[in-house]
DNA sequence: CTTGGAAAGTCAACAAGGCTGACATAAAAT
DNA sequence: ATTTTATGTCAGCCTTGTTGACTTTCCAAG
């Protein structure tokens, strides 16, 4: 390793102390990012495992099963569970695939919709506030830390969303 | 609300394109970054609510029950579930407060500050890596928007360890 | 000293949402 | 014709959260 003054102050910020405050930061910051949606499915008679599958379906409209299986990172016996109650309730629409008959492909419906928009205008709204309060710069470094923090194999599904959709 | 070039330019960053860009960096970041730790604690039986409550003793040593509870954010039954395997495995000691001897106040062992130790350090490694990827200025907008992002009230728990000690 | 209330622990019951294993069906691919 | 793939489903298990009820210990106020 270099020492000197130069390099031991340039990396002031990979110290165990700095590292530990980042981990910190994350358990809190998470805990209330994912408190607004929460309260809100709590209401409806969901979890957070809903959410996520409205969120990417929305994100996504027309996915199969197997791919936001492998998006969401569950069995497939625990993603079932979630969507049966979803379709049951009408929020999620199953089709049959038109080319290869075994594939499902997911839509959210109407109420679907309006769920999603529900859940994600409260998400949003938290996120919007921190974003302004932090300025531009910042924003910029948050989502830069944030990918280097993932998975290189599994980043290709951020990867594979973060162009739009 | 303020429009033209200028305003429209610099507000880029709070489109609902880029909120939800945050938000799914959010989602797989936080993913990867507990799978290591959780990959240590599936082979010893224990969890990830293990972690966080080993975590915070090894950051406080001697906190009480009740302090660990409203940091934690969980009911005394949840955290006592946990806490209560920890102590009959030998990772955490329970001593009577001398003051108040209401108030039990909790260490870590040695057995569990080992365990501390390879938890934080497979978390610090992801996070160092990150970091150094990143580059301070970036880390430095990461930590500005992840406090931001608390809930004012609860922020003070983080507050709190922030400084140190 | 008695009593109220706080701190802590415990028991029971329940739910969400992960997991594994086994099995069924339909359709595509070989 | 056989194998593989995509999906769904049943049963059962685990962790970790919840509520409610109850007890013990002990400080502090009356």
């Amino acid at each position: 390793m270099a020492d000197g003054p130069q390099s031991s102050e340039s990396l002031l910020f990979l110290t165990d102390e700095q590292l530990r405050k980042g981990i910190e930061a994350m358990f809190f910051a998470y805990r209330d990012f994912t408190a607004d949606p929460d309260r809100i499915l709590l209401t409806k008679g969901y979890g957070r495992a809903h959410h996520r599958a409205i969120h990417f379906i929305h994100r996504a409209p027309g996915t199969t099963v197997n791919n936001l299986l492998s998006i969401l990172g569950v069995t497939k016996q625990s993603l079932n569970r979630v969507l049966r109650s979803l379709i049951e309730d009408g929020l999620v629409e199953s089709r049959v695939g038109r080319r290869d008959k075994r594939e499902r492909h997911l839509f959210l419906t109407e109420a679907g919709e309006t769920l999603e928009r529900e859940l994600s205008d409260a998400q949003r709204a938290r996120m919007r506030t921190a974003y302004r309060e932090a300025g531009p710069e910042a924003v910029t470094g948050f989502r830069t830390v944030l990918e280097a923090m993932m998975d290189p194999e599994l980043r290709r599904h951020y990867m594979a969303m973060k162009e739009g959709g």
